[in-house]
DNA sequence: AAGATTCAGATTGTCGACAATCCAGAGAGA
DNA sequence: TCTCTCTGGATTGTCGACAATCTGAATCTT
């Protein structure tokens, strides 16, 4: 039986059982726990988490709106199965988007949350060297920096849009295709340096160096899942 | 009894009650026949519509994820109300996603898609000149410029974010403040300087143009709600 | 009189049952 | 044997009713 879970992330109140559901079926989704492509039966799931379909169905609307299940109606509920032509769209909109979130961050961000940012860094540098080769933490933290720096960007919107359906469908590639972060130092020092640049409110520099750090991890899907690009494809 | 219209937007082949009602739901709050803060009563709001109130709340769900409707547990679902800073910000985001979408349609936008759009183009010019003063139809022909724009980057996921929910935001915020717009011909100028740049597939100077485009249009906004910015706000 | 409290009414959240639609497989015909 | 049709089963969509919760006004206390 799976039941309701309590997870830390946001206020936990949402009382209404769509909401939880709707949460729990959020973090399965990403984790895999129900594999992409996977049909989506109401009243297996109803079952599953013993609630009734009412919510069930509301659930499911909402995370239809998230962009993690793709419904068409009278025939049922799939999630997403991202091809990976969409993955890279995904990372060109978050260049554009956390270069500016980047930019306004440097403007924006109080030195309280610099500070905790930096230490948020230093803990994920423990992290790597003390699991060394396998950095599994590591993807969900590095996401943790990119998240901080778009909420400290001070625009709402912006933060609604990363933070509600984009980083979703980008946790879930990383859990799918289990990547392994392959240059987690690498990656970490970029964003060091991304940080020194909003410390000394260089908005400019910072928008350069978030656009390059996500441009690189294009490239890197870009190259893994298209090995040679001599791919014709008229 | 207001009941379900089809209109000829989208497939219209949305053949689920729920859909319905979430379509007119959308225009009804969009052309602000349902005021901003506005509560929405389900039971209200099921006689209305001739519906049970199942599928009307699966429609609210939805509504919420297009941010046209701010939900509360236990409380209800209200209009959402834009505040000026609020349209400042999704005007900050457009000028970053349709600057990029502008620089990909340059490279992606088929010939006749050119065409096509420069054809839409004339006959805002003849609308403007037909009406003259008063600029209504022009308010939605705006939009469908960015919104064809848009969907010729052929980046998909950036289509559905831009064509989801920041426009349907942006469409209320037109009706709501009634935007006269206050230059219809500087502004068609300039979409024809967009579609020149595109045309000549020079993607920086397009992306350049859109982005100053949208930023005039994001610093009369800033003018018209904030009309001294002499005002202090520490 | 001001504030806290209680209670009634209405609204939201949830459920189980019924109707409409789709899908797969069996069977008939060419 | 292949294709087309039809039917049975299951799933989705919709409804009305019941339970849980909130809001606001009237009452009681200080």
């Amino acid at each position: 039986m799976t039941q309701i879970i309590e997870t830390a992330d946001s206020p936990s109140e949402l009382r209404t059982l769509a909401d939880k559901v709707c949460e729990q079926l959020v973090t399965a989704i990403v984790r895999g726990d129900i594999p992409p492509g996977q049909k989506i039966s109401e009243p297996e799931l109803a079952r599953t988490y013993g609630i009734s379909r009412g919510p069930l169905r509301e659930a499911i609307r909402h995370l239809e709106g998230l962009r993690l299940v793709v419904r068409i109606p009278h025939v049922g509920a799939r999630v997403v199965s991202l091809t990976p032509e969409e993955l890279v769209e995904i990372y060109r909109i978050r260049e554009a988007l956390e270069g500016m979130a980047c930019r306004l961050a440097a403007e924006n961000m109080s030195t309280a949350e610099i500070q905790g940012l930096r230490e948020l860094l230093y803990q994920h540098e423990k992290n790597i060297e003390e699991i060394d080769g396998r950095a599994y933490f590591q993807k969900e933290g590095d996401l943790d920096f990119h998240y901080r720096i778009v909420q400290s960007s001070k625009n709402i919107k912006l933060f609604e849009l990363l933070g509600g359906e984009l980083y979703h469908l980008v946790r879930m590639y990383r859990y799918q295709f289990s990547v392994a972060k392959s240059r987690p130092q690498h990656a970490l020092k970029e964003h060091h340096r991304i940080l020194d640049a909003i410390e000394e409110r260089d908005g400019e520099l910072a928008e350069m160096l978030m656009r390059r750090h996500i441009g690189r991890a294009r490239r890197n899907i870009e190259e893994r899942l298209n090995p040679k690009n001599k791919e014709e494809r008229e």
